[in-house]
DNA sequence: ACTAATTTGGTACGTTCGTGCCAGACTGAG
DNA sequence: CTCAGTCTGGCACGAACGTACCAAATTAGT
């Protein structure tokens, strides 16, 4: 169901930011018609109007969030044209594409929910077109920060790369207490070297 | 709790083996007393007589699990005495140890399964010590397996490439025929080569 | 202002879950 | 044989869930 009034459109929009954000800390398990309902501040049943099911409303939180994500990989491109390219800078900002910004304390865990989402994504089919077209659009993003960088590189190595953080993350998990940001770190800088 | 007569060890093993089973082909979600309880043939409550919690029965299980897996390995490392080491035989060996057996239409499935769990994990800090020894003996397995077929590698080089085929992995998950024992044997040929 | 369409929000139903309970059946040591 | 300790298994509780329902309130088109 797609809202036909202003206000409606504006309930609409806060119950989709409301799921993003319990995707984002809580992952798609946290995602629950009254959960959502509370963080927005609205009715259980406002969730199921305006919302077909609730992989419906996953979707769009989903896609709302991976429009924030990509924004925030624009933004950091964006001043990368002051090119400051240390090798230490680089990789930083590398990670912080593919990982998201450093969280401090939290880091682990918000880096594990990214893992989560994409592992997740696994069982749920019809969120690939979605994760297929962030992920394409953040390959670019890698390709063009490599590029802007001095360090031109083919979309094969972009790949190999990515998959280098992505797999030194998911092993960084069951460390007794794992800082993936760090591992990964290192087998990327050992990859640029 | 712990049983203390013959018929009630075996009963204790039954379940023990039934929430393997759930746990290879469900993941941890499917993991519930009564679904344990109903693949075992036995009485809801002889879940809860044996096991302080849905914690406990897992933790068994995926112990179970995990002495399952690495026989399985180390099967294989026996059988390559013969050491016919083509370096397609070879992918295929590694790949066997890192992603279990080739499942056939179901590959994609029982991968992702894997790595269900592996991220799973991360939720579950009571698993990790066990994680952490699988992981670990793994490692060495493969360190035997490359030094065996002649391609000697120290541990460093063989974290790469199991971060490697990992990251394949997790990224093939989101095609939209998803491949992943391909993606990462592809990865692991550049590699090596 | 009036009517029809849309939105609201409280409520209820049917499932599934983890777990607790307990009377009865079994079993092994004396 | 006896009986304390062990095990069995049916059952019930409370909580959380997705979803359906519907009378009342609000809004939009005329």
């Amino acid at each position: 169901m797609t809202a036909a009034t202003p206000k409606g459109e504006r309930r609409r929009q806060a119950l989709v930011e409301a799921a993003a954000d319990l995707l984002v800390d809580g992952g798609f398990d946290a995602v629950r018609h009254r959960a959502v309902a509370e963080r927005a501040g609205l009715p259980l049943a406002s969730t199921t109007y305006y919302f077909d099911s609730l992989d419906d409303l996953i979707t769009a939180a989903l896609e709302f969030h991976a429009g924030v994500e990509l924004a925030y990989g624009k933004a950091r491109l964006a001043e990368l044209d002051s090119c400051e390219c240390g090798s230490e800078a680089f990789i930083d900002l590398v990670l912080a594409l593919l990982l998201g910004p450093p969280a401090g304390e939290r880091d682990a865990e918000a880096v594990l929910l990214r893992y989560e989402r994409l592992v997740a994504t696994g069982r749920r089919p019809y969120l690939r077109p979605l994760m297929r077209k962030l992920s394409g659009e953040l390959h670019g993003l890698l390709i063009d920060i490599f590029a802007r960088s001095g360090r031109s590189v083919g979309r094969e190595r972009v790949e190999e790369l990515i998959a280098l953080v992505d797999g030194a993350v998911v092993n960084a998990l069951i460390e007794v207490s794992p800082d993936p940001r760090a591992s990964a770190r290192r087998m990327l800088a050992k990859a640029l070297s």
